[in-house]
DNA sequence: TTGACAATCTAGCAATGCTATATTATTATA
DNA sequence: TATAATAATATAGCATTGCTAGATTGTCAA
């Protein structure tokens, strides 16, 4: 009988209306904006319906972000293949995580700023965190010899540089510099 | 008259009072648990009274932000005074800084994380944001030409190793590794 | 002593996350 | 096909939050 499937398959529509919604919203209002009562106006249901889908608020916001862990894999991957010379594949990509990250605040908000129960070097850890951490190895692992290492360090000295110019505590004017300075240590002291 | 310095002397004191229990609310319980009915109720005054100090509550987070810059640059300079050998400065300030933002998460939580209209590279950036950006710039002038780009990528990267450790998407036994790569790469390529 | 003013409190609003319970739609059974 | 059971959804409400209008108390000068 397909009439379990469609139930399903409408179930399932419905959740990704609720996470685009987040979205959304939280894109062009701040994550404040997004309530609960907000979002069930937007799918036309009532508030309780959303509770059968997350359990909480929170859960809906990490769903955002494993959106995003998504795509950010995606941003990745392109960003180096379409680069020539190694130390270009670096450059490239340290841009688009910038670039990315400045270009869709909220959803780089839901991914790494706000309070989540996402981890990463656990047992657990989400397949999409855990390519998202592949694509960004693969791209320094030419540089290197201890990948994980120098992966974790790469990755936060790309996620300091967005908070910081987030939170406008850095001159955005000088970003270019700060990426070329990152690049070049990884480059002549990834060993 | 003296009564008018009484006055604003105990006004002083209990302002400081305010904002030393939402530090150590926020401290023991997290920042959620910081609620203006729990501030007024340590202080042992009623809730408008808070209001007469702050304009709201973001500003009592701001105002312990505050207090964490004083005692971050204090940090700094000792860590670098403590040490000889330029190269040992860089590692242990960096050190240091870890230590500090993993010391007291809640503190570097209202410093970093939280949103604050706290602002750096502004015209009116708090004095004590200024002093704190100027310790750090001190411990790398040695390694570089230009110690505002040194600085700022130096602090990102710090800030990017605090923020994912803090939230577990990053190995804490690899913390050391992380934070001699840093220091070697500001060695070799400050320039 | 009284009247103005400052300091403080009581009481309440609107919004939030979340849930117990009522209601409606859907399915399976007689 | 009529009805009972169950699933899907809605209504209504609770407790908590940040914040504030308005009442009340205290303080000091005339």
């Amino acid at each position: 009988m397909g009439i379990a499937e469609r139930k399903s398959r409408e179930r399932a529509e419905r959740e990704y209306r609720i996470v685009a919604a987040a979205r959304v919203i939280a894109e062009r209002e701040g994550w404040d904006a997004v309530t609960i009562r907000r979002l069930a106006e937007e799918i036309e249901y009532s508030q309780p319906v959303l509770y059968s889908h997350f359990e909480n608020r929170d859960a809906i916001v990490a769903a955002v972000a494993v959106e995003g862990f998504r795509e950010f894999t995606v941003v990745v991957r392109e960003a180096a293949s379409g680069s020539s010379g190694r130390r270009n594949v670096l450059k490239n990509v340290a841009m688009a995580y910038l670039a990315f990250a400045l270009r869709h605040p909220a959803l780089y908000e839901a991914m790494f700023i706000l309070p989540t129960d996402l981890r990463f070097a656990e047992a657990g850890t989400r397949p999409e965190l855990h390519a998202a951490f592949q694509a960004l190895a693969a791209v320094v692992t030419p540089f290197c010899v201890d990948v994980a290492v120098v992966t974790e360090t790469f990755w936060a000295a790309l996620h300091g540089l967005a908070a910081l110019e987030r939170s406008g505590r850095v001159r955005p004017s000088a970003r270019g510099e700060r990426i070329a300075l990152v690049v070049r240590a990884i480059v002549v002291s990834g060993k």
